[in-house]
RNA sequence: GGGAGUUUAGCUCAGCUGGUUCAGAGCAUCUGCCUUACAAGCAGAGGGUCACUGGUUCGAACCCAGUAACUCCCA
């Protein structure tokens, strides 16, 4: 036999997966069977894979695969999305290397390139979830940018602002003065970082003594009446102060009620207002309001009327209204500004403080709040349908937990700023006339004739004249339309895929994105379609590194999952993703887990090559009755565990309940059992049941392990295959019948064996030296039904029944039955009797304990019938083996 | 500052409605084996004050309160 002694994957896995493709198993086309839909989570198509990715499109394929075996229409969308800030960063890059300026080039030159980078390597992605076995039906792969797609996004835009759900609005967003765009919340990455905080004088004036103040101008004197003292870790924004803000309640500021104060170096005259906002015992009770750089600040102004100073250009640096500093960047102002405060002896002290400061999440600048101009999108009317969906349980969150952050977020929601800074997306359909009036139409044509009627009565308008809006939009509003889009369900609302396919079933994503794409998709189904998008949304974890931190290009603490593959196979480490990641919790990756994977692929290889090796005869008379009767109903009960598992979402131990069935019952225990001797054959039977189960664990691990198991299903150990007869689309074993009984009494039996082999390995006794075994049956098992499969397993000359103990043979006790092993040499008397007394009294313990729960009054009133019972059981059975371990001890005297 | 979550063996995690001999699994460790499928293996074994302190209960890993540590989300 020249089977290799492991499993090579590398191998199987080019060749089963071109066999796929070639076949058409990953397509779907509607029918008559029950859909099940997973449309994947778009990754960036300029993003390569990482581990993130592995395990989402792991478990995306094991759910697919599995639906597929279970006979129904099994449909995975694959695609991917623009990512239009991180592929126009891109893109930038790429032009600076060719010494190409974005400013340089026109909207659609830039447009060329980029489409360009995106032929180029978009798309690579995809490529690598080949690798990893993923059973998308390629044919669907949509792009959010292509045309269909694009359109969608563009009428969605038109159809929710013509509802009053879109507006224009100036508001504070996160900006990244680097991007030159405005960023979501999602996008802005908070850290920890050590800043200073700086406390600034402000001279006090009030009317009535105007005059001192102002004499004292030239020496700051150290009247605490004079000036008040602000803290703050921006000391370059007091340029763009409009007041200074203190508690009503705070005693120490009481003089300053009503009075003016000058911004230092400027002199520009502010108020001082009061607030309860304000917490009196952060820095010193004194804060300054800059209502256009710090959204509660906007907030606060808002309050009171306050005046909005913006003191910064759109790059970071200081613009005119600044009037000190102007065309500084903000981060060299902050230090100028800190030397020129000290040198007029403005600047009181400077401290060590720790903040958090939010950062790009593209571009690692640190995100500048900033009023601007944006496009929004109202949420508060589409949260409400979207989180009934949710509490009522049309869907279903995995696992749960994430209802309760779910629903805290859907009614506390915020506007969506939908409009970016970029030229990569889809550009918004609001068309400006030279008057600053704007409309919204989806061509320029349909603008122009929309645009006349507000114009009626003015001289001719031109088509020229109008300006399209420079901003796209927000990747995510194409993403939000995904489970939609992809059916084209947009553009032909009532076609077959959409009315087939829709709603999806399964939504495998991380918790990262649960608001601002699940909730949104939620919101986009009711809207559009008048349905959940999805009936289940599994939540995965992040994968992180052994210490616990999340895996990053940055860190360098992500394997490449290519190279894993390379390494373990594509099996070992899907296994490995699944064996390490409990639903809902963070995965702490370890390569070891795809050396288990890989383990468990060889250890199923090496099943085969035992099976594949043996001889039969056909005139043997079948012994393995017992054994086949009792892995056919163990191999039903773990099929209803695994089922259970599938069901629950818990994957990884649906794995794990495979792993043990395939591992311990059939390799360790069944194969064991039947196995003939060496170079000795196999009856008909036995080898025919066996073939049979195998190809049963084959169909069990295929969702799990797909190349292997397709790679073995094809050998003609299982018989001629049609061309069509694949793993991939057999149908899953159905449930049959379960012997509890038998189940029972087997373990019993395997504890015997391991005694036996206790013994053996206890007295030094080889494998291959036969032992004599006797049993004294106190209970109702008839061990000589399994009398084939213990002297096989225990190397047993014979099992004989008897009546009476056997003194100086090595004795144990199973349930209630007595065994006894006769050696040559002599038993220890002394180490028989301490090992006797040792379990004596823990029985006699245990037996206490039961007896004091029996004798107490309130538990036997308290407690329910079945539980009572139970312990009445204990007792009996305790007695019984106490009974028997005391004439054990007086039989050896001690 | 507000909200949510986590804490069980060296590691990663199960443990459902409080009730079996309930303290479990996989990996790792230790011991013995190159026994003709597999050393990527086989046969055994050890290992835990269920974070801590109280409470409820006949009975608590599980319920309640408080404390501590860590994580995430929001501000």
């Amino acid at each position: 036999m020249s089977i290799s002694k492991t499993y090579l994957p590398k191998e199987a896995e080019e060749k089963w997966y071109s066999y796929w493709l070639k076949h058409e198993f990953f397509k779907s086309i509607p029918d008559e069977r029950e859909p099940y839909t997973i449309v994947i989570p778009p990754p960036n198509v300029t993003g390569v894979l990482h581990m993130g990715h592995m395990l989402n499109n792991t478990i995306q394929d094991v759910l697919i695969r599995r639906a597929r075996m279970k006979g129904k229409n099994a449909c995975w969308v694959p695609g991917t999305d623009h990512a239009s800030i991180a592929t126009e960063a891109k893109v930038v890059a790429m032009l600076k290397e060719k010494g190409i300026t974005k400013k340089d080039l026109t909207r659609p030159e830039f447009m060329t390139y980029a489409w360009e980078w995106k032929e180029k390597y978009g798309g690579i992605i995809l490529e690598q979830l080949k690798k990893l076995g993923a059973s998308c039906d390629w044919d669907r792969t949509r792009f959010t940018m292509e045309d269909d797609l694009s359109e969608a996004v563009i009428d969605t835009f038109i159809h929710l602002h013509k509802k009053g759900l879109i507006y224009r609005g100036v508001r504070m967003v996160n900006w990244d003065p680097q991007g030159k765009t405005a960023v979501s919340d999602e996008e802005v990455i908070r850290k920890e970082v050590n800043q200073k905080l700086y406390y600034i004088r402000y001279k006090v004036v009030s009317p009535e003594s105007e005059v001192l103040s102002q004499e004292k101008t030239s020496d700051f004197g150290l009247q605490t009446l004079d000036y008040l003292t602000i803290a703050t870790t921006r000391p370059e924004t007091i340029m763009a102060d409009s007041a200074i803000c203190i508690n009503p309640n705070d005693e120490r500021y009481v003089h300053l009620h009503g009075k003016r104060v000058l911004i230092p170096l400027i002199n520009r005259e502010i108020p001082v207002i009061l607030d309860e906002y304000v917490t009196m015992d952060f820095g010193t009770g004194c804060l300054k309001v800059t209502p256009a750089h710090d959204l509660n600040d906007y907030e606060l102004g808002q309050k009171h009327n306050l005046p909005v100073i913006d003191i910064l250009n759109d790059d970071g640096t200081l613009n005119e209204n600044a009037k000190i500093l102007v065309g500084e960047d903000r981060f060299a102002a902050r230090k100028k500004i800190t030397v020129l405060l000290e040198a007029d002896g403005y600047l009181e002290k400077v401290e060590d403080y720790k903040s958090q400061i939010g950062f790009s999440e593209r571009t690692d600048a640190v995100i500048e709040p900033k009023l601007s101009m944006q496009w929004f999108c109202k949420m508060d009317e589409m949260a409400k349908p979207a989180l009934d969906y949710v509490i009522n349980g049309d869907i279903k969150l995995i696992p749960e937990k994430f209802t309760n952050t779910y629903r805290h977020w859907m009614e506390n929601v915020k506007d969506w700023c939908i409009s970016r800074q970029l030229w990569w997306g889809q550009q918004i359909p609001a068309w400006y006339l030279p008057d600053g009036q704007f409309v919204i139409a989806k061509t320029r044509e349909e603008a122009f004739h929309q645009a006349k009627q507000l114009t009626a009565h003015h001289p001719p308008l031109t088509i020229d004249d109008l300006k399209q809006d420079e901003d796209v939009l927000d990747t995510w509003f194409s993403s939000w339309l995904w489970p939609i889009s992809v059916f084209d369900g947009f553009k032909d609302p009532d076609n077959a895929d959409i009315n087939y396919y829709y709603p999806t079933n399964d939504l495998v994503t991380a918790p990262e994105i649960l608001f601002f794409w699940v909730a949104r998709m939620i919101m986009a189904g009711h809207e559009f379609r008048g349905e959940i998008p999805f009936k289940n949304v599994y939540l995965t974890g992040i994968v992180r590194d052994k210490l616990g931190r999340k895996m990053s290009k940055s860190l360098g603490n992500s394997p490449d999952p290519l190279d894993l593959i390379e390494k373990f196979g594509a099996d070992g480490v899907r296994v490995g993703m699944l064996l390490c990641s409990p639903a809902g919790n963070d995965l702490m990756f370890d390569e070891s887990y795809c050396e288990q994977g890989r383990n468990f692929a060889n250890k199923v290889w090496n099943a085969f090559r035992l099976v594949k090796g043996w001889e039969v005869d056909n005139s043997l008379e079948n012994n393995n009755g017992v054994a086949i009767e009792w892995f056919g109903s163990r191999f039903n009960e773990a099929l209803n565990q695994i089922e259970d598992n599938f069901a629950q979402y818990r994957i990884s131990e649906a794995l794990m309940a495979t792993y043990k069935l395939v591992w311990d019952d059939f390799c360790a225990w069944y194969l064991e059992m039947i196995k003939p001797v060496y170079q000795h054959p196999i009856d008909s039977e036995t080898y025919n049941c066996t073939i049979a189960f195998f190809e049963n664990i084959l169909k069990v691990i295929h969702p799990f392990m797909p190349f292997i198991s397709e790679e073995l299903w094809h050998d003609d150990l299982f018989g001629e295959r049609e061309e069509n007869d694949c793993c991939i689309i057999a149908q899953l074993p159905i449930n049959g019948k379960i012997n509890a009984q038998l189940l029972t009494e087997v373990e019993l039996v395997k504890q015997i064996v391991t005694q036996i082999r206790n013994i053996r390995n206890s007295k030094q006794i080889p494998p291959k030296e036969k032992l004599a075994l006797s049993v004294k049956e106190n209970a109702a098992v008839d061990y000589k039904s399994y009398e084939h499969i213990i002297t096989h397993l225990g190397n047993i000359s014979t099992l004989d029944i008897v009546a009476d103990k056997i003194v100086g043979a090595m004795s144990f006790m199973v349930a209630t039955d007595e065994f006894y092993v006769p050696l040559n040499e002599s038993i220890d008397p002394v180490a028989e009797c301490a090992r006797l007394q040792k379990d004596r009294d823990y029985l006699a313990g245990f037996l206490r304990s039961v007896n004091s729960k029996l004798a107490n009054e309130r538990f036997m009133s308290n407690a329910k019938p079945e539980i009572i019972e139970i312990e009445l059981k204990k007792k009996a059975d305790a007695e019984a083996k106490l009974k028997i371990l005391e004439e054990n001890l007086s039989a050896l005297a001690c």
